[in-house]
Order: structure tokens, then C-alpha cells, then sequence
DNA sequence: TTGAAAGCGCTAACAC
DNA sequence: GTGTTAGCGCTTTCAA
């Protein structure tokens, strides 16, 4: 740990020449050869670097953009990240990940803060999107892109899916493969995701009511294996004279919960039931069975909320714009045997 | 998203007080309580948010820090992501998440980049520790703190474990469950947890040189699912005349590749192939069979981490320390039945 | 306890 | 093409 840093001051002294000139130098506009060569020399010599503090001051600008979450350990999150920040850095942006925790209050409170100074943009994916969240984010300083559900009314950017489809296409592929009596495994309903997807359930079946012989839903506290383990042990449970012969659930670690509780209940997947998830996430993908699953696109839907904020950056006059990627079933094991 | 943002002169005039009062004033030391009273109004009236740029220049303290990572995918990153975040947030500091691509050379340039001006500290965890990279990182004008190996011999802090050891206990494990014929699945051996576990693997073989009949070491070029089922493949596929009975892993990704390979070659897991990790990821935690696996118990690596970095923000003075953290095993389904 | 003023390091007018 | 200078918003001496 070194003790200080050369400023430009030193640089331009020891190049015998005016700050300016060293400012446009090391900058690249608007400055001679010689004096480039100079500057270089001299900025290398000391080990220059520029600091970002009074640049932004000056510049009004951070050069960093925020990724805001409720749940950084989600790997849909984590794949959002990953593709965020390959996207911005390329265009020398940094990113900086930061946790919503999972009320609209705490929300509120960080993209406030993070609005005022820290950031030039703010990409965010709220669990629980209110009205106080979209007044605030209107208000914002900074360019914001919501990933979640379409923000268009609102005036806000943002990247949606269609996942009330995608569960639809779930119900549609369990259906399709003669199952006939379907639980729905769902995660909590007052969050965004919960209640598009219990909307998607509702919808699909409504739309299939005569293929359907029996249709009930249990609700997870929470978007986890553990606790869809304990909301499948009920769902399950509730059907134990005519058991159910399918699950859909609402992301692939629910999925991974309903598998779990079936296997104690001594049912095989998918031979007696079949298991769908969302989100087509790795660990669904290594899982054994392998999960059968609804894409989201989670990485795209991230570079594609990257992109819509570079846009803003460099244009801050072009308007808000939305983005839909659509959902795709994949099937897998945990579908893919015909009952007997 | 709104034009501007109050400033800190324009609280002061509406408060019909100096600058330097309403500064002392929201920052809370020395200023009467009529004083405070006045110039909060004047803030919420105006809806003040200090700027950190400002403050920034002024103090030299940007309140971020850095945690750099070679992936940001893998879920040994994420939890000790998740670990520092909330330890370093409590104290009032922002995590900047940067990835420094897998080359020390890459890496270097980052964390020059970063302790340029751009945080207050530096934890990093890097794939691959070279001389260059620790002089590097003493050369930083800001704190450091290692994740990975200890670096007390360079003077730099570090948070390490004996993942060496590890790797012996999971030897011992299969072991002392009858196996004998051992196969290993490294990463690749180049990097720092590659390097360290190949070592425990071989001391824990040599120490054990009479209990082991068939010894075998397959190396995959990643950390990965994928390339941990392309190495099994091959390091199975070596065996086929006399079967392995155990492979040890040397992180759960691989595992769970070995899984999956043994599964396509007609294996059962554990009856046929016991089958350890290392890193007690959640993803193991639910794989079927649930995997038993090698914690170096990387939330804490990542508070400890955390830490260490706080003690040296607050006293700079403080010397570098040096943590470890103890691995311990964790029994579970991929090795618990007994061989037939 | 309060106010005046300096200055952190940088970029961008503006003048030459 | 180069130099001079102002000033971004803030904290913190230093005087009063």
C-alpha cells in the first residue's frame, strides 16, 4: 500500500508544459504529437492515474451504473448481472450491485440514494413493484430501466416477459402429455412475479377447463427449494386418495422442492408426476431428472436492459422504450416419460 | 426522472444560514439545535441529497468497496458476495462487484484501475496468484485483502482455508467407507484452488499409500458442469475392465459432472461410485443425490473478509492479518451407502 | 457556535 | 495548438 498518487498538476509539470495541454493530451482531443509524446512520458514516469473523484465532479458524471435486486443470490439474478456488466463495461461503465432487500420501502430508499450522485443509471429488477416505486423511479436523476413487468404507461423503460404465458405453455405441455390432474406451485402472490404467473395459471386453465380434472394451487412463502419443499408437501398431501399427476411451478428451485417432496412421498418423477419449472436456470439443467423448464431468457433480458440504458446514456432525449422477450418451454426429464 | 438536485449553498441560503453551518449542521457536529432544526427543514424542503462526488474530492473517501472475482457466476462468488455486501453495507459502504477475467494479467489491471480512486478497498479472489499480481496488490494505494491463499509472507491480508486438507478428509471419507479405487477430478491445475487441491490430493494418497488400490488423477479445464462431465468421462472411461469406486472432486460442479458421466456409463451413485465435492453449494445441497461435499465455508471466508477490510479502514495503522477458516465435511446421499 | 474562505483534481470555456 | 482560469459540491481549517 502505496501512500499517494501523481495529480495532473505533476504531470503537466514535469512535462514542462500547461495543465490544460496535459488534460487534452492524456484526453486525445485537440493536441499535437509532440505534446502527446511528452505528456505520455511523463504521466508514465510518475505512474499516473486520473482520479475519478474530480473528473466527476466536473463531468457530472460516474461512469458507473447500478444494478439494484432483492435477491442477489437468485442465480436469475446472477445471470442478469453477468450479462449487465459484460455489456457496460465494454462501453467502460462499471457496475455496481446492489440489494433492494425485498419490500418497496427499501427500494425506495436505495434507488434514492443511489440516484443522487453515485450512479449514471440504475438498472433495477423489484420483487414488489407499487405505485410509490414508480412515482419514485420517475423521479429519478438518473436514467432508469426496470427488468420485470412492462413499465410503458408509466413512462419507464423497461425489459418484461411474458411469464403468465409461460406458465400457460407449461400447463399446455402437461395437458398435451395427458396428465390431467395439475397443482400449482407458486411462489408469493403480493410479488410481481407471483402474481403474473398465478394470473398465467388461472388463465390456462380457465382455457382448458374441460381437460383439466383437477386443478389446485399451493402458494411457497418465499422463491426457494426449501420452501417450495414445504408448500409441495401440502399441495401434495391435500391429494393423497387421487394423487395429482403433475406440478407446474412457478420458478425451477420451487420445481426442485416439488421433486424433493415427491420423492419422500415415494412418488417417481416424472413417471407419476411430471415436474415443470421457470426460469431454465444451470441448476435445473444438471438437476437429476433434468428439469423440464420455461426460459425467460434472464441473460438476454439483462443485455437487453444494458442496451436500453446505453441508449439513454448517450441520448438522453430519446424516450423510454420497452421490450418484450419471449418465453420458451424446454423440455427435459422431468417431464419427458409418458405416464403409464 | 427530474432535471436537477438541490445543492448544499442553495439549502444554506433558504435556511438563511452560511454554507459551512448547513454543512456542520446535517453532518451533525457542532452546531446548536436551532441550527440543525433550520437547515433540515431547508433540506427536506428542497429535497437535498449530498453529492458523494463532492464529498468524495473533499475527503478522499469514496464509501465503496471492491470485490473483484474472476466469475461472477459461480456460486461460491455469490455467497461470499452476499457475506461482504452485508457486512460492509452496515458500516455504510457500497460493494462494487468487477470481474477480472481469468489472467493475472487481467486481473492486474483492474485492481490498478480500481484503487485508483474508485474505492476505499480492495477484496479480491482471484483463479490465479502470481508474483506480479502480489506485487501488485502491494503496491495498492488502498487496502487489500486476499481471498484464496495466505499471502502473510507478502505483507498482505488474507482470508484463506485449508482446501489441501479438505481434499485429505474427503480421501479418508471414501476411505473409510471400503473404496479403493480412487479417482481425482481436478480443475485445472494451473490456478491457486487447482494447485492447492492437486496437493492434498497427493499427500492424502501418499499418506494412506496401503489402503488405496487403484489411484487416478483427471484434470478438467474448468470449474465447470460441463467440463467435469468431458473429464469424467475420460477418467472413468480409463477404468473400464476394474471400475472406480470413489471419485473425489474438487469442486461441486465437477461432482456433479462425475455424476452425470457415471449415470450415462450405467453407474449408480453412491452403490457403484461414491462420488465427494468440495464448496457445499446449495445446488449439491439438492442435487439427488444430495452431495456430500467439502465446506470451506465461503459466507464466512466472505464476512471474515469483509472484516478484515473494515479493521483496516478504520486504522489504517493496523497491521496485515492473516484468517483461516477451517474446512469441515459434510456427509450427505452420494456417499452414504455402503458399497454391496 | 457561526461565518468566510480555501481547495480537493479535474475538464472546458475562453483567449492567445 | 497551447495556456490561463473558472468552477463542479463539498468539508474543514481559521477567525470572529
Amino acid at each position: 500500500m502505496v501512500s499517494s498518487r501523481a495529480t495532473l498538476p505533476q504531470v503537466a509539470e514535469l512535462a514542462g508544459v500547461s495543465l490544460a495541454s496535459a488534460s487534452r493530451a492524456l484526453h486525445g482531443t485537440g493536441a499535437s504529437k509532440a505534446m502527446v509524446e511528452r505528456v505520455r512520458a511523463a504521466a508514465d514516469e510518475l505512474g499516473y492515474q486520473p482520479d475519478p473523484a474530480g473528473r466527476t465532479l466536473r463531468m457530472r458524471r460516474t461512469f458507473q451504473i447500478a444494478f439494484a435486486v432483492a435477491d442477489i443470490g437468485n442465480p436469475v439474478y446472477v445471470e442478469m448481472m453477468s450479462a449487465i456488466q459484460g455489456a457496460v463495461a465494454d462501453r467502460g461503465y462499471r457496475l455496481v450491485v446492489a440489494a433492494t432487500g425485498d419490500t418497496a420501502a427499501s427500494t425506495i430508499d436505495l434507488v434514492r440514494g443511489l440516484a443522487a450522485g453515485h450512479v449514471d443509471g440504475l438498472v433495477v429488477s423489484p420483487l414488489r413493484i407499487t405505485d410509490d416505486l414508480v412515482s419514485e423511479l420517475r423521479e429519478c436523476t438518473v436514467p432508469v430501466v426496470v427488468i420485470g413487468r412492462s413499465l410503458e404507461d408509466a413512462g419507464i423503460s423497461s425489459v418484461s416477459t411474458d411469464s403468465a404465458g409461460g406458465i400457460g405453455a407449461a400447463v399446455a405441455h402437461v395437458l398435451a402429455l395427458g396428465r390431467r390432474r395439475i397443482g400449482f406451485l407458486n411462489g408469493p402472490t403480493d410479488t410481481t412475479p407471483g402474481s403474473a404467473r398465478q394470473r398465467g395459471f388461472d388463465e390456462a386453465v380457465a382455457g382448458e377447463r374441460f381437460a383439466a380434472e383437477v386443478v389446485d394451487t399451493q402458494t411457497a412463502d418465499d422463491f426457494t427449494v426449501a420452501a417450495g419443499v414445504a408448500a409441495a408437501r401440502t399441495l401434495l398431501g391435500r391429494h393423497e386418495g387421487a394423487p395429482l399427476d403433475a406440478v407446474v411451478a412457478a420458478n425451477d428451485l420451487l420445481a426442485i422442492g416439488a421433486i424433493k417432496a415427491a420423492r419422500e412421498a415415494g412418488l417417481n418423477v416424472p413417471a407419476d408426476l411430471a415436474v415443470t419449472g421457470m426460469d431454465d436456470t444451470e441448476i435445473g439443467q444438471v438437476y437429476q431428472p433434468s428439469l423440464t423448464s420455461v426460459s425467460l431468457r434472464s441473460a438476454e433480458r439483462g443485455r437487453l436492459a444494458a442496451e436500453l440504458m446505453l441508449r439513454l446514456l448517450d441520448e438522453p432525449s430519446s424516450g423510454p422504450a420497452t421490450v418484450f422477450v419471449e418465453p420458451e418451454l424446454r423440455v427435459r426429464e422431468s417431464t419427458r416419460e409418458e405416464k403409464p
